[in-house]
DNA sequence: CGCGATTTGTGCACGCCTTCACAAGCGCCT
DNA sequence: AGGCGCTTGTGAAGGCGTGCACAAATCGCG
């Protein structure tokens, strides 16, 4: 099974994807195993064994070797795993390697910085569009992109094929917005507003909140505060380094 | 500043804390019922069902009952829960009513907007100081608060009684501020710079990648497409609007 | 050519989380 | 006072994810 490293992109023939059905969990950690092994890439090696590729993930080996054999076996016994391959079929599973485009909605504190964030670049996404609802706003200009009104979203978004969207506006507005993005075609959505959006069944939101990251820690600080002041204060075993992943 | 417990609030009338011990899946989802909590307060609602809590947190309504129960019954059957009563109760579990001192490592694009960010405050959040290590960037004033060297951090972190850290750093500096922080007495840290930790056992990590989550929505594109390329194609049954705490 | 060292892939058991379904409790109305 | 409808709290079942432990497979070396 492992002998047919076919060298073109690890897809498939014909029309048949036979998409794997990745489990939730393992699909979230995939795009961390991607980013260590292209910082090994860089470093020039060629094969990671599990146990190496799993530390530089911050996970269990075993449960790496499982996410991996789920997307089949790309490794090789006694060995390990190929870097370049493994990452062509990461990315590959990931639908990175369709440079996909982005847009992104809401210019103010949180939006500015998301539009100026590298890591998004570098990592196969373009943001081509910037759009907020103040009309003050439109027209400025961040890393060299125009930032235009609302109202275009839609031509733009079908223009340029857009089917991700963030949302970086006040809770007040999201709601709205993804509306727009929905009636835009958008499919996915990623959502840093407070509050639950409300979507068609066929559109993915994820969202991030930044305070309730800080909200989650604040309970470990609380708990820690709590176990150190009893008698028997055990030095807080708790699961740390946790990934917010799903 | 002042760990120690007191027994006053919502908790239990005698001495002894008995933290619950709650799962971790649900200490995620807290912050997101006090949110929709809050929000109902002000609409002038005194109680709440389940049903409806749940459905303005985006979960399912046994979910909702089963992760309050685990911090104490505070619900009247054929009523419902007392919105003003629950949100002390939360608030109290999560430690907001602490009023917590965070400091922020990293002035760059991302650490800008978070330092300005105004969910952190409205949530029971001070950012009482900016560190960077770019020397031309100490004593920029942002929102009111000066730029500081990170060499101060140890001697800052001390007075304002800081436990919780927020880097927003380039990765190549991410594990040196994350030791920096441990050193100064940190127990919790937020990390948005890209890459793991490693952090003693008593220090809580958690992971914000803005880029990872892309990357997952990316992933449910090409399942998406691919499944739509299908002759029985179903229409994505796929669990969206999923939170990102979990 | 065979053997030992190494590493992958996976069967299995365990624990956590979710969901259903329902008994217990509460208030209101008659 | 009694009954009725509504809602909470929870026992039980099922599913999912994790981690262990080991068989299978591969390479290098004598």
């Amino acid at each position: 099974m492992s002998q047919q490293r076919q060298g073109s992109t690890p897809g498939e023939a014909d029309g048949v994807p036979a998409f794997p059905d990745l489990p939730e969990a393992t699909i979230a950690r995939l795009p961390e195993y991607l980013r260590a092994l292209h910082h090994l890439a860089e470093t020039g090696a060629e094969t990671v064994s599990s146990e190496g590729l799993a530390a530089a993930a911050g996970v269990n080996s075993a449960k790496l070797r499982k996410d991996l054999s789920h997307l089949g076996s790309y490794g090789t016994r006694g060995v390990g795993y190929d870097v370049a391959l493994l990452i062509d079929q990461i990315e590959y599973i990931l639908g990175l390697d369709k440079n996909r485009a982005v847009c992104l909605v809401g210019v103010g504190n949180l939006g500015h910085a998301l539009a100026g964030y590298a890591g998004f670049a570098s990592r196969g996404f373009r943001v081509v569009a910037l759009f907020d609802a103040d009309p003050k706003k439109v027209g400025e200009r961040i890393n060299g992109l125009a930032v235009q009104h609302i109202d275009d979203l839609d031509r733009v978004a079908a223009e340029e094929g857009i089917a991700i969207g963030v949302i970086a506006t006040p809770p007040g507005s999201a709601q709205a917005v993804a509306d727009v993005l929905v009636a835009a075609g958008v499919t996915s959505i990623l959502n840093f507003a407070p509050g639950v959006l409300s979507v068609p069944p066929n559109v993915d939101v994820r969202k991030v909140d930044l305070a309730i990251e800080l909200q989650i820690l604040s309970f470990h600080e609380h708990r820690k505060a709590s176990l150190t002041a009893l008698p028997g204060g055990r030095s807080a075993e708790g699961g740390n380094q946790e990934a917010v992943g799903s």
